[in-house]
DNA sequence: GTTGAGCGTT
């Protein structure tokens, strides 16, 4: 039974952490707890996973009991491939409470001391999750979650400073009215109109394109005649290497039509 | 079913 991670530190005095990064999104403890047993005692193993979909961030951190182990473990699984993919192992540069360490070593004991009440919960929470998410394809669906929040702290941040019922009301209102007007138009309403908006501006302009050149001075068919001009300069630009009909010279080409539409 | 820089939970 491994319950690392599940029911917090258990013993964290005279640990080293380790950081181990590039992990599967699957990989688990167990089968981290293997690899890293093997050249030492490991203390603990944490994998730091999502709030919201509870799987992995793609890293875990390994603690050792002894820091020889632990650089042993460094040099031995770092670069090591793990569930296909190559995992690295390095000391932990930073402690569970975001305070620097030295070679995995946590020097939580002066921040216990030093502020043994929290500062405040809510702003490590925000800091957290805003700092959480950064890329990936699953932030375009996180995406509204990070707005939330910010909207909201914001909201009450301003409440605390100045109350003002007309302004907030019509704040509020319009903050409702967004989320929920978004909430609504997701499935299938602004995004099809909004798709079909540009593109039907582009539509009748390649068509106007042709009809009156001259007399279109936008950047759109300017930069379709001189393509059509570079086309045609290149066309005649080399007459003896390229050949009309494709033959003389050049079996290879089979047309030089296609090869400027291409 | 997916993704890939980075630093952590009761």
């Amino acid at each position: 039974m491994s319950h690392f991670g599940r029911a917090g530190p258990p013993d964290i005095t005279d640990t080293y952490s380790l950081l181990v990064l590039n992990i599967t999104f699957r990989t688990t403890p167990d089968d981290l707890f293997p690899l890293f047993d093997k050249y030492g005692k490991v203390v603990d193993i944490f994998i730091p996973r999502d709030r919201r979909t509870g799987e992995s961030r793609g890293f875990a951190f390994v603690r050792y009991k002894y820091a020889d182990e632990a650089q042993k473990a460094v040099d031995r699984l770092d670069g090591r491939m793990v569930d296909g993919r190559e995992i690295a192992v390095q000391f932990a540069k930073y402690g569970p409470n975001a305070e620097k360490i030295q070679k995995g070593r946590i020097l939580e004991s002066v921040s216990k001391i030093k502020s043994p009440r929290r500062r405040h919960r809510d702003d490590y929470r925000d800091r957290d999750y805003s700092r959480r998410r950064s890329r990936s394809r699953s932030l375009d669906r996180y995406d509204r979650d990070r707005y939330r929040g910010r909207d909201r702290d914001y909201r009450r941040r301003s409440r605390s400073r100045s109350y003002t019922p007309e302004r907030s009301r019509g704040r509020g209102r319009d903050r409702y009215d967004d989320e929920r007007s978004y909430r609504s138009r997701s499935p299938g309403s602004a995004s099809p109109k909004r798709s079909a908006s540009p593109r039907r501006s582009i539509s009748p302009r390649r068509s106007a394109s042709p009809r009156s050149p001259s007399r279109s001075r936008s950047p759109s068919p300017e930069k379709q005649n001189v393509d059509e001009r570079a086309a045609n300069t290149r066309r005649s630009a080399s007459p003896k290497a390229e050949s009309p009909h494709g033959g003389a010279g050049g079996s290879r080409s089979p047309s030089p039509k296609k090869s400027v539409e291409a």
